[in-house]
DNA sequence: GGCTTTCCCATGTCATCCCATATGTGCCCG
DNA sequence: CGGGCACATATGGGATGACATGGGAAAGCC
C-alpha cells in the first residue's frame, strides 16, 4: 500500500499555487486520482493544530463511514455532516503538479510563503514551515518520552514528567 | 460517486436570483438533471436548522425511501409525508446556473443578500452566512469532543499531540 | 396594463492551462 | 574517476476560458 511519508517544503506563488511534492503526487494517482475526471485532493482544516490535513479517495471514503454509521436526517448527522464536509475543499491539481489554496484553508494555517508538507500515512499535512518546525521539536521530546515509557519495567516514571511538554497550547 | 462538498457563498440579486456553485451544479446534472428537461434541484427548509436543504435526483428517491419505510395511512407517515413533502418546491435551473428563491424558503433560512452553500455528500445546504459560521463552530467543538472519546484510553498521556495521525478517520 | 418571472447578453474577476526557465540529480560516456 | 548530458521537478509568467453577477428585453400571470 503506498503512503504518504517524509517532508517536503515548497514556495507559495504569487497567485497562490504551490506544486504538491513529486512522491506525493504519485500516492495520489495511485489513490484514484485520474487525472481529466472528477475528484482532486481532498483537503480541510486540521482539527486540533493550525494545519492542513488532506488525502485523496481513500481519505474521502474514510469520512464516508463515519458518516454512514449514523441515521439519515438525523439531528447528529447532519452535525457532523458540517464539520466533515463542510470543511472540505476538492483542490484540483494542474497539469504541472500543482494546487492552489482557496484564502480559507491558508488563513487557518497561517500560510503566506512556503508550505512544508509532511507525509502521515494515509494523509498529509501542509504546515507553515516555522510553526512545524516548533511542532516537530516537541514531538521529538515526546518520542524520547514514550521510548522511556517502553522500557519503564525497570524504573518508574515520576507523575509530572509527562505533562512537561503535554498541554498543547 | 458524485458527492456534494466544500462551502461556497454567493449573492443574492436584486431579483433574488442566485448561482449555484459550478461544482455543485456539475454533481446535480451528473445525477439526472438533464438541461431543458423537466426536473431540477428540490428544496426544502431544514427540519432542524434554519437552513434550507437541496438536492436532485437522487435525494428525491431517498426521501421516497424514508416513506415507504412507514405503513401507509399511518399518522406518522402522513406527518412525514406533509412536514417533508408540504414544503418541498422544485427550482430550475436558468441558462446561468441560477436558481431564484421563493419568499417562503428565503424567509425559513433568513436569507437576504448571501447565501452559502454547504456541501453535505448526498445533498447541501443554504444559509444564512453568519449563521453558518455559528453553526459550524459548534458543530467542530462537537467532532472534537466526539474524537475525544474515540481515542480515549489508548492514549493517556499528552491530549493529542503526536497521535493526530487518527484525527479524521 | 402593471407586475413578476424567465431568457439572453455583457462585463469583470479569478482560476486554469500552457509554455518557458531554473535547479538539481542521476546516468552515461569519455 | 570525472565531466557532461538528459530528465524530472519546481517555479514563474502570460494568455485563455470559466464563472459569478448585473442589467435589459421578452414572455407569462394576475
Amino acid at each position: 500500500m503506498d503512503r504518504f511519508v517524509s517532508t517536503f517544503t515548497n514556495k507559495i506563488d504569487a497567485k497562490g499555487r504551490v506544486s504538491i511534492p513529486a512522491p506525493f503526487r504519485a500516492v495520489l494517482e495511485r489513490d484514484g486520482y485520474a487525472h481529466g475526471s472528477v475528484g482532486g485532493v481532498y483537503c480541510y482544516p486540521s482539527l486540533d493544530a493550525p494545519a492542513l490535513d488532506a488525502g485523496g479517495e481513500r481519505l474521502a471514503k474514510k469520512i464516508d463511514g463515519l458518516l454512514s454509521d449514523l441515521p439519515d436526517y438525523s439531528d447528529e448527522r447532519d452535525e457532523l455532516s458540517v464539520a466533515l464536509y463542510g470543511d472540505v475543499q476538492v483542490l484540483s491539481i494542474d497539469g504541472d503538479g500543482r494546487i492552489s489554496l482557496p484564502e480559507s484553508l491558508r488563513a487557518h494555517a497561517g500560510l503566506t510563503t512556503q508550505v512544508t508538507f509532511v507525509g502521515l500515512g494515509e494523509k498529509f499535512q501542509m504546515w507553515e514551515p516555522a510553526r512545524f518546525s516548533e511542532r516537530r521539536e516537541r514531538a521529538r521530546e515526546k518520542v524520547q518520552h514514550t521510548r522511556k515509557l517502553f522500557s519503564a519495567g525497570s524504573r518508574q516514571f515520576s507523575s509530572g514528567e509527562g505533562g512537561d511538554e503535554g498541554a498543547r497550547g
